[in-house]
DNA sequence: CTGAAAGCGCTTACAG
DNA sequence: CTGAAAGCGCTTACAG
């Protein structure tokens, strides 16, 4: 069975390929009768158009480009599916691009994506400094920027105020007493991770609480750098009744630790998460955490990304920096004797 | 700044579109020289093929289409990203088609994928009957159907066999001494489910215990309903000492449940989950599932649609029955007393 | 070893 | 209200 193309369409119609178009499209104003037997034949021919000659010939092919480092990471995979959804709803189909956090597959997908014509791309950087994102804006293709900052002044850019609420994580932690506050970070090369950090030292500089290096263990935003991290806190001689974990995957390992070494959370040691991951509630106990708003991140990022598209927005880039919200849930708790 | 184009290759290596080509594809023999110099120009002017006009012209778009319920849930994400990896591999990438489980959703994009001419199609089918994937073999274009069987004697197929996975995890239970087993089923119009469900029943009769329809509580996979379901069994007059639990996150779920009464786990109720999802292995107790052999399944259903692309095979469709292999953790154990 | 040219299936200025 | 025709950027049979 070969395909059904435009010009069968306007054989069996008896009309030119340009009329046949212009129905499809709602391009140009039909006689009627024309109009409904050239859908009469669409129909009955199930024509589908195909977008290889409609993309050669318009330059767009309604399809958008998702870079993001690991699609079997919650938190992605959450916002993936939100940009698949609110790019379905406007016409447009996504192509998934997993960098694994490796700059040479992610420039390889920059190169690919160009290549297949995308008409926009939604960029979450893999870790590191190296992110050249010129081949896009040389072959005019719109980028936003998610997640994670990327020092490239020419895109649109949606991020979360990690530094503020890195802050707000550790103020919880100090309004409840708590004031020998240990740390499990994440990757040292993205924003998210240093920027929460930095929340982190300024809250305990804010509130006069001295900060200790050694309080400090590297994680890697995987949940078992999480128990390892605290495996360790668990040895420190400072003793922490409370630790702020910079993501949800880690904190959920950091309380697996905790209680393997026989400990109770949160009577014994209170944890901050961070993410608001769906699990984040079904643990035992339930984690207080930073909610991200994954879907006011993915719709901004799409919205922005589509009114590019569409010329609604032609001025200089915006940069959308959206708040996270502490929930407190029961794996913090007042300090035991303040 | 203008698009490269073969012709502008052409032009500034002082040959013709045709042996441009040929040099790109690597498909004719070319003066050494001349190839060098095109070689040049291809890098000097940065030229990158435009996939549409090459697709327009060859019928191919080294594309292929991933239709699956839901990328946010954990096992799918997983599935997805193995499925990116092994087509990166190959030369192809992926465009994402989000079902959402919903069959509307799902028929759109079966045409959104033909028009946009993918080479091949892996299909893990929302719930329900209507599956219609006539479409895509009316435009020949190959499907594998993974996960969820499909009713359709056109495509080849990569399932678990989860009727014996089911048998096994009931049978574990079953030796530990367990005789009143309950079951937190999913959704009932998919098959993995159903089969584990069938494989449950299995079990209890070939050990000689009568099925208790009233022990058996529905669920839909997603963990909330684990949890709902577990606190129903709790106040069952058949007081169940071991629960199946048909995934994992149901299954966390019902162990929150009965944190939450009181109980432990697995002192007073044994739990088997279905999956071994990453953080199976960092909740509290850890669980004890059935893996699925996700890599498998990725890399099985990846390599058979590649194999039709290429038509390294042509004859009849294959069915690929891949078994599920049982975790011990820390959620099972010796019925008390038994 | 190389090139001129047809043609993939559309969209869209141009013409009437 | 409608149509003939150019042309998007490639690949590939045909010719030499």
């Amino acid at each position: 069975m070969k395909r059904v193309t435009i010009k069968d369409v306007a054989q069996e119609a008896g009309v030119s390929i340009t009329t046949v178009s212009h129905v499809i499209n709602q391009t140009r104003n039909i006689d009627p009768k024309t109009k409904e037997r050239v859908l009469e034949v669409l129909n009955q021919l199930d024509y589908h158009p195909n977008m290889a000659a409609r993309s050669l010939r318009s330059g767009k092919t309604k399809t958008i480009g998702l870079i993001l480092p690991d699609i079997s990471n919650l938190f992605f995979a959450e916002v993936a599916r939100k940009i698949e959804d609110y790019g379905y709803q406007h016409g447009y189909s996504v192509i998934l691009g997993n960098s694994d956090n490796d700059p040479v597959k992610q420039e390889s997908y920059i190169h690919t994506l160009i290549a297949k014509q995308v008409d926009g791309v939604i960029f979450i950087a893999a870790g590191g400094e190296e992110h050249d994102l010129r081949p896009f804006f040389d072959n005019k293709i719109p980028v936003v920027v998610a997640d994670r900052d990327v020092p490239l002044e020419l895109a649109d850019v949606v991020l979360l105020d990690n530094e503020q609420a890195g802050f707000e994580a550790t103020r919880h932690l100090i309004d409840l007493g708590h004031r020998t506050i240990a740390c499990i970070t994440g990757p040292n090369n993205v924003t998210p991770s240093m920027q929460r950090f930095e929340g982190y030292k300024r809250a305990l500089q804010d509130y006069g609480i001295p900060f200790q290096p050694d309080l400090v263990e590297a994680g890697n935003f995987q949940f078992m750098s999480g128990e390892v991290g605290m495996q360790k806190l668990l040895k420190n001689p400072h003793k922490p009744s409370a630790v702020f974990v910079l993501n949800d995957m880690m904190a959920i390992g950091a309380i697996t630790a905790a209680h393997k070494a026989g400990l109770s959370v949160p009577a014994d040691l209170s944890i901050v998460g961070f993410d608001n991951i769906e699990i984040a509630s079904a643990v035992n106990p339930a984690l207080t955490t930073m909610a991200q708003p994954i879907d006011d991140i993915a719709q901004k990022a799409t919205n922005m990304l589509i009114e590019r598209l569409q010329s609604i927005r032609t001025e200089e880039n915006m940069r959308v920096i959206l708040p996270a919200q502490l929930i407190v849930r029961d794996s913090t708790c007042i300090r035991r004797g303040s």
